[in-house]
Formats: C-alpha cells, structure tokens, sequence
RNA sequence: GGGCAAGUGGCGGAAUUGGCAGACGCGAGGGACUUAAAAUCCCUUUCCGAUAGGAGUGUGGGUUCAAGUCCCACCUUGCCCA
C-alpha cells in the first residue's frame, strides 16, 4: 500500500489527543523548556499557509526538546480583542463576540489538524473574563502604582474607525486597519507611564537573544537622548524660550534660533514688518505632515525679526521660523550651530547666516563638522575635548540657573484607552465631580456588558456610553451615584502578559501562581512576526518588568530568545492574502499531501528568517521524499520491505546515520531546518542505493524525523512492532567513532585552480602528500620549469602550489 | 537624507565562518519500465567550448598562496527611522 497520510494522521492525532501526549507541566523532574507562538487574531479568513510557518517551527522544537529530555510547555490561545476583530463583526453584522468565538474555532481546527503539539488544556482567550479579570487586575495595580493616570492629549484620532490609535496603528497618517484618515485630536484619556521604564527597557535589551536588527527598532524607539534644556531670553524682553540641545558644548557657535511654527512665541515676537511673511510660512507648514517636512531636502523657512540673547556668548541671535524643527519632539525650538550640527549648516547657507567654528577638525566652507575636536572661540571651554565640553557647559547652565542636563525620550507614554466595544472594560468609576475611583480588587471581573448596539461612534463617545444599566453605579465604597469609564483598553493589553496565564490558567486567585511562574518563566524560545518589532514587544516587555517590581513575575524580561519567521509569498512572489487571491489554505495541503508534507515543505523552503514564495512544485518533492522514505520500509502490498534485515548495520550505514544525526540535531537546535531537512533527503538517497538495509539504521532514522513529520514516524514505528510512543522516545546519540574518516579527497590546485584531486589517508603529513601532489599527471605541466613559490597543506581540505610565472 | 539587512544557476536555496562555489529540492533535457499514460527508477543539467581549457557569487578596486565570505567605493532591493 502506498503512503496515505488521510489514513494516518487522524489517527495519531486522536490517539496523542487521547492519550494526553502534549501535556506539559508534569514532569518536574526534567528540566524545562517553553517555546511560544505569538498568539494569533482569529480573522474571519482564517490561517494561510503563512501563518502556519512559525507554529512548524516551534512545534518541531517542542518535539524534539521533549525527544531530549525537556518538560515541555507549548501553549497556543487568541489575542481576540481588538479593532481587528471587531471590525469583522460590524463587517459581517453580527455581534463580535459570535463572529470572534466562530472563528476560533475555526483556527483550533486548522491547527489540530496540522498536528501542532499544542497542550490545550492551557488555551487562553483574552476575551474570557477569566482572563481579563487579571488584566483588569494589572490596571488597577499600574493605577495604584501611578503609573496609570488621565491626560488630556493630542491622539491620533480615526473618524472612521471611531477610536484613538497609538502611533504604531499609525502609517502615513492613516490608520494601519483599513487605510483611513487620521486626524490629531486632544482627548482626555488613560495613559500609562512607560516612560518611566525607558532606561530599564533600553538595558534590558542587553541580555536577550533578540535579532540585533529588532533591538536597534526598539532603541531607535525608545529613542533615549542625553543633552541640556537651556533658557534663551528674547532680546530687550525678560522672557524667553527653552531650547533642547543634544550638544551644549557649541553653544558659543550657536548663530541663530529657530522655532517650529507651531511654538506659541511666534506670532507673539514677530515684528510688524514680517508678520506677513511669518503668517503665511506657518499657515503652509500646518498643511504639511511630518515626513514631508522633516523628509524634505530644501530648508525653508522665516526670519520673525526679533532677537534672541545667547546666554554664554550674549550676543543677540535672529529667530528664525522654519518646519524642520518639529514641536512634538524637545521642546520645539531649537538653537542653531551652524559650524557643527548639517542641518543648521545647510541652512544658514541658504540664507546667509554666519556660520561659526568651535570645534577644530573639519571644513565649514564643505559640510558642518559634527566629530570630536578641540574647542575654539568658547571662551571658558577653550582647548577642552568634546566630552569634557558637554559636562563643563551643562554645568556653567546650572550655575547661571539657566539650563540642567536632561535625557529626552523620543517614546511617549502609552495611550491605554479605545473608545470601542470590543475590548476589557476599565474598572473605574467617576464620581459626580469627575473623580476616579478604582473598583475594589474583588469586584472583577468588570464583565463587558452584552449589547446589541456595539458600533463606534463617530463623535468619539465609547459605544458603553449608552448601555445605561450599565454605567451607571455607585461610586465604590459609598452609595454615591456614579459612572462606569466607557472607554476600553486596547487590543495590546492582553497580549503583554499572556504568556504568564498559560502557565497557570485555571488560577481564580492570582493571575498566575508564583511558584509555576518560577519553573517556567522566562519563555525559552519566541517565534512571530517582525511586524510586532516595537508594539506588542516593548509593551509585553514593559508589563513583565512592572509585575516584576510589583513580586508576582520572577523575571524582568519575559523572551530569552526571540526569532521573527519570515513571510510566505504567494506562488505569484506577493505579499499572501485575500487581495490578490493567492492565499494557501493549509488544510487544502493536508488534504491533498497530508500535514506531515506540508510541515516539511514549510521548513524546507528556506531559513525561518527569510521571505520566500509558496511553491507547488515544492511541495511536490516533500512528497516525493517522505515516498520514498515510506518505500524503504514497505512495499506495495504493504509487507515490510524485504530489504529491511535485522543483519548488523555496514560500517557505511552507521556513517551515513551518524553523519546525519549531528547535522540534524545542532540544525534543529539552531533552527536552521531547511539543511537539518537537506541532510535527511541525502540520508535516504544514500540508503535507497543499498539492496539491504538494516532495521536498527532506520529505526533511528525514524526518530530523527519525528520532530518534522510526526504522524509518518509515529505510524513508521508503530507497524515495526512498537507498543511506546515514538514521540517520548530519546532522540539519538551520535558517536564520534562514525564521523572520522580514514581516507580524504584532496584537491590539488596550482595558482588557485584546481587541476587533479587525490585521495589519501586522513592523517598523512605534509611532505608525504607533497610528493604526491607533484606527481600527479595532470599538475605537472603546471608546474614543471617554474619556480615554486609555496606549498600550503590545510589537513584535510587542500593542496595549494603557488608558482612563479 | 540617515541606519540596518540582503544581492549566488531558469527557480527556492547550500557552502566548518577565509580553503573544491552551486549541497538538498524544484524545473528542464535524455533514457528504462509500460500497449499507452501516471507513478517509479537511472543519467545530464552554472555559462562559453567538440575537447583541452576558460569565465563565473550585483559592479569596480584592494588584502591574501587562496575571497561568496575580509577591506574601500558604487549600484539595486527590502525593512526601520527621519
């Protein structure tokens, strides 16, 4: 009988599911090992092929960690709040929470049927109040802890969509969701304090195992600059401006101010006879957005005709108006040294202001100089080095009381609140004069109410607003009337500490207990999208440090190792998805190759960091390949193979195995599963070469590829007579003894080119082979009747003669 | 504009981190089996060349006995930031 994985596969999956096979947590003994997925948002769509890259991976690092001898946590549940979500229910008119729990359980179907070894009795959903009861929780502790509070702030606000977005919901001034427009609005609103984190989450990154290239997204965030505020006093006024400068010590080079045209001075120093030319520049600049003006080439700008004193050199200074200083970022007016800073450069060359030298070391007719030299023309700073500068002049700041040394942030607090229906309610309740008041402790879960009228609403009021049964209470602890808050956390909230409540899920009395939380925390391998580089990372990452603080999390950083998998293409090389009709359903390819081919395929293509398109014929020759491993062991009548003998295993079989187990096992430990995969395929094409084959060889063959085709192993070893459970079987051994080889192809090249190859004992030393390599027919006329410059012998690799002409 | 990553056959991708470029797979060509096809098996497959040989890892330089790998400049693509 021919490999039929529709035949198989149910069954293995049932049998592992009845037999509790993928049940963490209850071996104490061993040590441990957690491997996570990011969880998903269960779509209307579903999961594509795509999706599934990931969970193959981690699912194959389960297998195999629990195959060495790991207790092994894999947990899988649904990040199912959120715009997302709800946008598909107000889509498809139904209510999110029917639409949400459909499709989950759609999702749980594509998963279980891929044979991902997930341990389902952990399965979370951040819409359970079970679960965001301690969501909730955690709110109320950052609120306790002042770190949750109300602001009135300017936010990104979605007519469209009806709520506020973070800045990373955010792209282009249009929403991420759906592509509307985005307009800035100030709200009063929860926000939370992870600035107040921004050091620790910047240090933190020192000692994770994070793609350097996802660590710089996150620094480049988090932004953290160090510098002085410094007061410029307009001239012949006793007010002034703060300015924030990252190098105060050119500030005796500092020719001129500008301030961005939204500061609140403007209109108040401009003089009579530029109020025109000012009036309009900040009317145009208004219309701009930020890329455009920061991203533009060509400075623009106006002169306001008013002065400023600059405080070391106290000569006045004209105050420009121009748009690449932006008022969200310092303190929206910046001073100007020319001389040192490129952008000031260029723009005083625009508009002929002096440009100053304070620092030895470049050119100023060229370009500004913005290394390090020896300071000039700054008085008490004279012959100083850079650094000693920065501190002499934030000093002399703090003597005059006109400055201090500060460290900026380019990161902003974290705006906490959605004025949606689909999110964890916000337990608090105003009072009649607008007071917060956090429910007590024992009062959660604030259970979301159900209500029929869920869509946003453009005028920004939360759709809770008008569940009246609802928000109206008492204020806790009184008899007061009160007013529930109607806004709702975001989609982020749950997902930055879910990886707690895996371990401890049923826990009715601490979100997770803290002795598990010691066993399993930190999460030992993280696989997901880069996508969520700088949102859901830096927000779980800031969450576990504050339950740390608080004593429920053991651990400050909640990933050790984080591995973002790459994009699957379509088969047309573009991006996967409804728009251009070229998803994959993974549960098409289980149907028609089975989801033993599929996982394989996945993990064939190419590294897990890397994009790559789907492709059929691919998926093919996986097929193909687990074909012919099924015709090593039967034939077509469904007999063992004949060729299968008990006889000892040949010395060449125990190489090739043992060749083949540590190439498997340290590919799969480093996650490189395309060569792990690679190497299997030579395995199999050298034992199709032998008539016979020994059972023993192939038996541990078998194990070695359980972790990737579980349910074609596990049936492998069931039908040679095995009553165990392949996937609790060790992983093998390989012995060194099988990977020496005794005799070595050398090649042997004449001026970088190779002209014959010899074979020799492995260990032969240098002068031996020398003779030989001259002797060689093909090397001689390369080198008979010149001289010979060099011989190098690399042991085991080559022979290289370098001659002269 | 700045930072980071990448660029290898017709395609996806391999190359003990300086040591035989193209593993493994797809596709293509040829052959065997078959009445025929599918499936399977065998051979070939970087390019030029009949062979000998030559060229070859985005481009141009450099270091080295030896460079896909290291250095410099440039081009292209992707991501992030502005």
């Amino acid at each position: 009988m021919p490999y039929r994985p529709n035949d198989i596969e149910p069954k293995w999956q049932k049998y592992w599911d009845d037999n509790d096979c993928f049940r963490g947590g209850n071996r104490d003994e061993l040590p441990k090992y957690y491997v996570l997925d990011m969880f998903p948002y269960p779509s209307g769509s579903g999961l594509h092929v795509g999706h599934c890259e990931g969970y193959t991976a981690t699912d194959i690092m389960a297998r195999f960690k629990r195959m060495k001898g790991f207790d092994v946590l894999h947990p899988m549940g649904w990040d199912a709040f959120g715009l997302p979500a709800e946008q598909y229910a107000i889509d498809q008119g139904v209510h999110p929470e029917v639409s949400t729990r459909k499709n989950v359980d759609t999702f749980r179907t594509q998963l279980q049927g891929i044979g991902f070894s997930y341990d389902w009795e952990r399965e979370v959903g951040t819409l359970d109040p079970e679960f965001y009861h301690w969501t909730q929780w955690i709110f109320l502790k950052l609120y306790e802890k002042g770190l949750a509070y109300q602001s009135e702030a300017t936010v990104n606000w979605c007519p469209a969509l009806g709520t506020v977005l973070a800045n990373d919901e955010v792209i282009d001034g249009k929403s991420e969701r759906g592509g509307h427009e985005v307009v800035q609005k100030p709200m009063k609103q929860w926000m939370l304090k992870i600035t107040e984190y921004a050091d620790r989450l910047l240090e933190g990154l020192d000692r994770v195992d994070y793609p350097e290239s996802l660590k710089a997204m996150q620094r480049e965030r988090i932004g953290r600059s160090e510098g002085a505020d410094a007061i410029f006093k307009i001239a012949g006024r006793d007010d002034g401006f703060e300015i924030f400068t990252t190098r105060p010590d050119t500030m005796f080079g500092a020719t001129f101010c500008v301030l961005a045209p939204e500061h609140s001075l403007v209109a108040d120093i401009t003089t009579d006879a530029q109020t025109a030319a000012v009036q309009a520049y900040v009317d145009a600049a208004a219309h701009k957005s930020e890329i455009d003006r920061s991203g533009s080439t060509e400075k623009t700008g106006v002169f306001t005709g008013a002065h400023a004193v600059n405080p070391m050199t106290g000569e006045n200074v004209p105050i420009w108006v121009a748009d690449y200083v932006l008022m969200s970022y310092g303190t929206g007016a910046i001073m100007c040294v020319p001389g040192h800073d490129q952008r000031d450069w260029e723009f005083a060359r625009k508009f002929e202001l002096p440009i100053l030298e304070v620092i030895t070391g470049g050119n100023l007719e060229e370009a500004a100089w913005t290394g390090d030299g020896t300071m000039v023309n700054s008085g008490f700073m004279d012959g100083m080095s850079t650094k000693d500068a920065i501190s002499a002049a934030i000093r002399w700041l703090e003597e005059q009381a006109i400055g201090k040394g500060v460290v900026r942030y380019k990161m902003r607090d974290w705006i906490f609140a959605r004025q949606r229906y689909w999110g964890e309610p916000v337990p608090i309740v105003f009072d009649e004069e607008g007071e917060a008041h956090p429910l007590p402790y024992g009062e959660l879960p604030l259970v979301l109410p159900q209500c029929e009228d869920f869509k946003p609403a453009e005028s920004g009021e939360s759709p809770l607003s008008r569940v009246e049964e609802w928000v109206n209470t008492t204020v806790p602890g009184t008899d007061k009337p009160g007013r529930r808050e109607t806004d709702t956390m975001p989609g982020s909230a749950g997902s930055s500490w879910y990886f707690l409540r895996y371990l401890d899920p049923k826990n009715d009395q601490a979100l997770c207990d803290l002795k598990i939380a010691q066993r399993w925390m930190p999460v030992d391998l993280y696989v997901g999208g880069a996508e969520h580089a700088v949102g859901h990372l830096i927000y779980s990452r800031f969450w576990t440090k504050f339950l740390y603080d608080i004593g429920v999390c053991p651990v400050d950083e909640p990933y050790k190792k984080l591995v973002n998998q790459g994009m699957i293409l379509g088969e047309d090389h573009r991006k996967m998805g409804k728009r251009y009709g070229n998803t994959v359903d993974p549960l098409d390819v289980v149907k028609s190759h089975g989801a033993d081919t599929l996982r394989v395929y996945e993990m064939f293509m190419g590294p897990l960091e890397a994009d790559a398109p789907w492709d059929t014929g691919g998926v093919e020759g996986v097929w193909r390949f687990l074909n012919r491993v099924w015709r090593l062991f039967f034939d077509d009548e469904d007999n063992l193979s004949p060729a299968i003998v008990d006889a000892a295993p040949t010395e060449d079989e125990l190489r090739s195995l043992h060749r083949t187990i540590v190439k498997v096992e340290h590919d799969t430990e480093a996650l490189r599963f395309n060569t792990a995969i690679a190497q299997m395929m030579t395995f199999v094409n050298e034992m199709t070469q032998l008539e016979k084959r020994s059972r023993s060889i192939m038996l541990d063959f078998t194990k070695l590829l359980a972790p990737y085709a579980p349910h074609f192993a596990a049936e492998i070893w069931q039908r040679l007579g095995h009553d165990s459970v392949l996937m609790y079987e060790s992983f093998p051994v390989h012995d060194e003894k099988w990977l020496v080889e005794d005799t070595v192809e050398i090649p042997i090249q004449v001026n970088g080119k190779v002209r014959d190859r010899i074979v020799v004992a492995a260990d032969i030393d240098e002068s031996a082979i020398r003779e030989l390599a001259f002797a060689c027919e093909r090397v001689k006329p390369f080198v008979e009747g010149k001289e010979v410059k060099k011989f190098i012998y690399v042991p085991k690799r080559m022979v290289t003669i370098a001659v002269g002409k």
